[in-house]
DNA sequence: CGCCAGGTTGTCG
DNA sequence: CGACAACATGGC
């Protein structure tokens, strides 16, 4: 067990549950339990005490990476909450969200499912590629299963998971990441067009399931996804702005913006 | 039955 | 370039 004292801007059920990760599931008890890193843990928060339960000390940095608590969020909602009211008032609401720093191949291909489908049958299938394709650990969760283990399925292989047709980009994504044709560690240090072109090189990744892995699996926090809610947000709520005009930290208030728009659907209510 | 869901692709003008 | 249907699947 691994504790965090004085942790400020964390809420679990803002952060596990706003759409960037499809793993963490809440447990009767309030806990989420979730899987990393090959590793299955249980986290809560008890006042301002971050508690991962199931990992260990040696791996303290790798969980204070994932979690980001060495970012000063309300420093970033201070400066974000200048440019507009309303960013202001979104910032405030979603104010427990932190990005994680996912695994990029994970996120890649989570996204990728992602496209043109629901969070909760998002939830289901990534789940099922676990069960079907990971590896079980000893208390019956699943890992991710690694781009070299998926890269050897056809996307008939993939029929089980229910993923419809985006069975074959996550083999394409597998088979490229693995052959070292895409290199998801170039997309981390290189410049942002590059990064996006590198990613858009598999089938099935355009530009907002390229930003989304940056964002979420590569903490590119410049980068700001444009789904459907986000363009309803940006005409309805911030018309004129577009996403360079919120700074180095725009990814950050893309899901502030995000979360607070799906939590307040009837804003977007047609006229 | 039709529409929608954290889109992308191919096609047509 | 811009618009638009098709793409699998499941919930409502």
């Amino acid at each position: 067990m691994i504790c965090f004292e004085n942790i400020t801007d964390l809420d679990l059920a803002q952060t596990l549950d706003c759409g960037q990760c499809f793993r963490w599931t809440e447990q009767p008890d309030g806990t989420f339990a979730g899987v990393a890193f090959g590793k299955s843990v249980r986290v809560q928060m008890n006042d301002s005490v971050f508690v991962i339960d199931g990992a260990e000390e040696a791996e303290r940095s790798l969980w204070q990476r994932y979690f980001d608590l060495d970012c000063d969020y309300a420093a970033i909602r201070s400066s974000l909450s200048s440019l507009h009211p309303i960013l202001k008032e979104a910032s405030e609401y979603a104010s427990g969200i932190r990005i994680l720093r996912q695994e990029p191949f994970e996120a890649l291909c989570t996204f990728i499912i992602s496209q043109n489908n629901n969070i909760p049958r998002i939830k289901g299938i990534v789940s099922r590629l676990c069960e079907s394709f990971g590896e079980k650990l000893p208390d019956g969760n699943y890992t991710f299963p690694s781009a070299e283990r998926l890269s050897a399925l056809s996307a008939g292989d993939l029929a089980p998971l229910r993923a419809g047709f985006r069975a074959r980009y996550i083999i394409d994504a597998a088979k490229k990441v693995s052959s070292g044709e895409v290199d998801l560690s170039f997309c981390e240090t290189a410049d942002y067009e590059q990064a996006r072109a590198e990613l858009m090189k598999i089938v099935g990744v355009g530009v907002k399931v390229a930003d989304c892995t940056l964002l979420f699996g590569m903490h590119r926090v410049d980068a700001f996804p444009m789904d459907v809610w986000m363009k309803r947000a940006m005409e309805q709520l911030f018309p004129g702005m577009s996403p360079g005009d919120f700074g180095d930290y725009a990814g950050v208030a893309q899901q502030y913006i995000f979360h607070f728009s799906r939590q307040h659907p009837e804003i977007f209510k047609s006229v």
